[in-house]
DNA sequence: TATGGCACGC
DNA sequence: GACGTACGTGCCATAA
């Protein structure tokens, strides 16, 4: 006789919760019921080998006795949260592990679980129940057996009829007389009042049945007992109505989805590693040995015939390789894709330089290998109209890589587009490595062949199922909007903006190059005579031997490895020493010119005349973007000689000019939306000047007293706040004691006490969910935030603190880039986007947009998004990115 | 090649 | 009392 075994699903959930002390992984997700859960329901695999086995779960608030009584469980406490996230935690393991799971709507798992097993009865199958709940031992039957959880989760204890009589003396019908009689505190069945189990039993071992016992009411005439019987009778009949199991719940399910199937071991050792259940990842392990060494080396079929429960990780179809456009055009008439992977191979450099070297594809489990030579022009135009097919599933790593190869071939790609870097970016933006390769192992603990044709079909293939993964997870994050409404359209518009490049005057950086130069050597030259010997200026361990040692200056600061000479100690030292001036201004000089004049140069296209930097856009841990190859995103501007590099910046067209717009204190605005602290609110929405109005408040002038030196103090610690300073921090910055600094923050936070309680408050909820979010839902995880590690706890809170305003603004920059990017597009303008420095968009235009673009600019920035205060741009128009006048 | 120190931006 | 402002990239020297 086949065997069936059916879980009550969230009574072994409870059991487990209860059971485990609490667990989690390092990302604060709590797994001690899943644990336990998964711990049990591996010994009932393994102990009962069921042929069939399901899982039953409650499903939906009303339950269908809800309507025959009101207080139906009405007493229950909710579910704790802390179990409650993990119900779908369980059920996503149940899934991997194809265990069919059996709810319906309106039903309890009790309901659920006897309409199987009698179903099963029908169907001649032996059953076995798991679950705490006594009520179902009114499902025993001969052919059905109960297997009760005792206290925690390793003992269960076997019903039968014959178990059933020896406990308690009654047949397993009698179990809803007993309920009817005792009632249930837990489901707040009432029972009879006063009637508790000793009671009941002794009336149903006399009586049989509520029915007969209330026959035979007159036996107990003149006792207490009858009296409350009496009284109750109604309740007593609906008690018993109430704890009867309903058997004939239309449940819709085959044989085949409750028979047993082998696991889908990559998707469960993607779970257990998640969750970071290591014993069970162990287990699984033993379970399923891992492939020898990848996918692509998959046994032939066959060869683990003797190991029935073995699946092995799907093979890969071999690959093709295609070298023609002709062949891929005979290729691609085959299909009707649905969904296709595509993985693009690119010669080394930017956006400009390189060029497609060869494309991977995989389109109905055939992966192929495309090899471009110098055209992939050609290839493009053949696989075209896929990528303009709105209804086309795109699979990639590296989505800009993508528009960055069509776009120039005049192909905008429309379809849907998943891009499993953004993905993984996403779910954890400080995650170190977003590679394939990288995901692949972390999460399915794949290592894929080197050899890089086999290496990419892997890829493909794995491409597949991780990104099947990842947009669950995103889903189950809520994070899908924020991918879809804002990074992968930017991640289009990052590519323009790359591809589109920013002109560069070379004769000017070669003159001020040269100048550099010159003034360097006359100053090196000067440093050697006065230190009497000539030595590596460069050198931060040489200079400090000639300071600290040679020169005998007083030591300010150590560093790890010997003495500091930043520009912190040689400011202190300067006052003195005319050699330290004069270091400063050597450092100063070789700074520009390595990093700025010269780094930028060798940067330059020589046709053209442009740098293309990279946008990266999945690299830092709140959201921002970064910029590399060239840097734009650090090109000096504080010092005067210093923003000298700016001139060098210049439209790519005669009489165009350069317009750049930046948010006024776009993270303080945040800071006062988020806080709502009337006084900031106050000051933004006069439209202030912040660090006056902080002033004022911090030192208790009017604001027309402020003075600049009280402005400047201001200013820091509106600084500070932002980025959670400390009293020794902001002592440090403006050079008092810290007794000063924490006068100034005690009396900031005093008139700005919104401030204080939202950052208690952003503090608090970090260390509730381990989680900090901007207003887009980005987040970020702050696994120290309850670190008994002061260093590390106090860095997490700094970290939750600006997480969410960086983010936010992050997040609002990116919006209102997209917003005005379609402004432009749709208005025709011929004005171009060149460069995103975190609050600052710049744009080349021709003189007759400037007025038009400034109206968009306006319109696009400051209502990107509706704040309790209003964002406000400063716009800037010049001829180069050094002369810039404020319009 | 990796790390540390330093300096530039927001 | 600890440590001591968030987020980046690039250059150079040095260690390995």
């Amino acid at each position: 006789m086949k065997k069936l075994v059916v879980i009550d699903g969230h009574s072994l959930a409870y059991r487990a919760f209860y059971a485990i002390p609490v667990l989690s992984n390092s990302k604060g997700v709590i797994t001690n019921a899943v644990y336990g859960f998964t711990n049990m329901l591996m010994r009932i695999i393994k102990q009962e080998q069921p042929d069939y086995l399901a899982v039953a779960f409650d499903v939906g608030h009303k339950v269908f006795r809800s309507e025959q009584y009101a207080e139906y469980k009405a007493q229950r406490k909710p579910m704790p949260d802390e179990l409650r996230s993990q119900i779908g935690l369980i059920k996503d393991v149940l899934r991997a592990m194809h265990i069919a799971i059996c709810e319906k709507e309106g039903y309890e798992g009790d309901d659920v679980i006897g309409s199987m097993v009698r179903w099963a009865e029908q169907h001649d199958m032996h059953s076995i129940i798991i679950t705490g709940d006594k009520d179902s031992l009114q499902l025993i039957t001969d052919k059905t057996n109960v297997h009760l959880t005792r206290k925690g989760i390793s003992e269960l204890v076997i019903y039968n009829p014959a178990k059933l009589m020896e406990d308690y003396n009654l047949v397993p019908d009698q179990i809803r007389d007993l309920k009817g009689l005792m009632g249930d505190a837990s489901d707040n069945i009432p029972g009879v009042p006063g009637v508790g189990e000793k009671t009941a039993l002794k009336l149903l071992h006399q009586y049989g049945t509520i029915e007969e016992l209330y026959r035979h009411l007159d036996d107990f005439n003149g006792k207490k007992l009858g009296d409350k019987l009496r009284d109750n009778e109604t309740q007593a009949y609906m008690s018993k109505e109430l704890a009867t199991i309903y058997c004939e719940v239309p449940l819709e399910f085959t044989e085949e989805a409750l028979a047993r199937h082998p696991f889908d071991v990559p998707l469960l050792t993607a779970l257990y590693k998640e969750l970071e259940l290591r014993s069970l990842l162990n287990e699984l392990t033993a379970m399923y040995p891992p492939e020898p060494s990848d996918w692509t080396d998959v046994p032939a079929d066959g060869m683990l015939d003797e190991m029935d429960d073995y699946e092995p990780a799907p093979a890969i179809k071999k690959g093709l390789k295609l070298t023609t456009p002709e062949e891929l055009q005979a290729v691609i008439k085959q299909y009707q894709p649905m969904n296709i992977a595509l993985i693009m191979n690119r010669t080394p450099g930017n956006v400009v330089e390189s060029r497609v070297a060869s494309f991977g594809l995989f389109v109905e489990d055939q992966p192929y290998l495309i090899e471009c030579g110098d055209d992939f022009g050609s290839f493009a135009k053949v696989i075209k109209p896929w990528i303009e097919d709105k209804r086309v599933m795109l699979l990639t790593d590296d989505a800009k890589k993508v528009f960055a190869s069509f776009q120039p071939e005049q192909i905008a790609v429309q379809s849907l587009f998943w891009d499993s870097t953004l993905f993984a970016y996403l779910l954890n933006p400080e995650a170190k490595d977003l590679s394939l390769d990288a995901l692949l192992a972390q999460y399915f603990d794949v290592t894929l062949d080197t050899e890089p044709e086999e290496h990419l079909y892997g890829l493909l293939k794995g491409i597949y199922i991780l990104s099947d993964f990842l947009i669950e997870k995103m889903e189950q994050e809520k994070l899908v909007d924020l991918y879809s409404q804002i990074e992968l359209p930017l991640a289009e518009l990052l590519t323009m903006m790359e591809l589109e490049g920013v002109r560069i005057d070379t004769a000017y950086l070669q003159k001020l190059g040269a100048e550099l130069t010159g003034r360097i050597d006359a100053l090196a030259q000067k440093l050697y005579d006065a230190a009497g010997e000539e030595f590596n200026l460069n050198s931060s361990k040489q200079l400090g031997t000639i300071l600290f040692e040679k020169m005998a200056l007083p030591v300010i600061k150590k560093t790890k490895t010997g003495y500091s000479t930043d520009a912190e100690v040689l400011d202190t030292l300067a006052q003195e020493y005319e050699f330290v001036k004069d270091i400063l201004a050597y450092r100063q000089l070789t700074k520009l010119n390595s990093t700025y004049v010269e780094g930028i140069l060798k940067l330059v296209q020589p046709d053209t005349g442009k740098v293309h930097t990279t946008f990266n856009q999945t690299i830092t841990a709140t959201g921002r973007l970064s910029s590399t190859e060239p840097n734009l995103q650090n090109i000096p501007i504080k010092t005067e000689e210093g923003k000298r590099i700016r001139k060098a910046f210049v439209p790519s067209t005669p009489g165009n000019v350069l317009v750049a717009a930046d948010y006024s204190q776009i993270e303080l605005r945040i800071l006062a939306h988020m806080s709502k602290d009337p006084v900031l609110v106050d000051s933004f929405m006069n439209n202030e000047d912040i660090h006056r109005r902080t002033a004022s408040e911090v030192f208790g002038v009017p604001m027309e007293d402020v003075t600049k030196e009280m402005r400047r103090n201001a200013k820091a610690v509106n600084f500070g706040i932002i980025y959670g300073q400390t009293e020794f921090g902001l002592s440090k910055e403006l050079g008092i004691t810290r007794g000063e600094a924490k006068a100034y923050i005690d009396s900031y936070f005093a008139r700005y006490s919104g401030v204080k309680q939202w950052i208690d408050k952003a503090i608090a909820d970090a260390r509730l969910t381990g989680i900090s979010t901007t207003m887009m839902g980005r987040k970020r995880y702050i696994k120290d935030i309850n670190s008994k590690n002061f260093n590390l706890r106090s860095f997490a809170e700094r970290t939750a603190v600006n997480t969410p305003i960086q983010g936010t603004a992050a997040d609002i920059i990116k919006l209102a880039m997209l917003r005005v990017q379609s402004q432009l597009h749709q208005n025709g303008f011929k004005a171009k986007m060149l460069l995103q420095v975190h609050d600052e968009l710049i744009f080349e235009v021709p003189p007759q947009e400037i007025a038009g673009l400034i109206g968009i600019l306006r319109d696009c920035m400051e209502h990107a998004v509706d704040l309790e205060v209003p964002l406000k741009i400063d716009v800037n128009v010049g001829f180069d990115w050094y002369d810039m006048e404020r319009v």
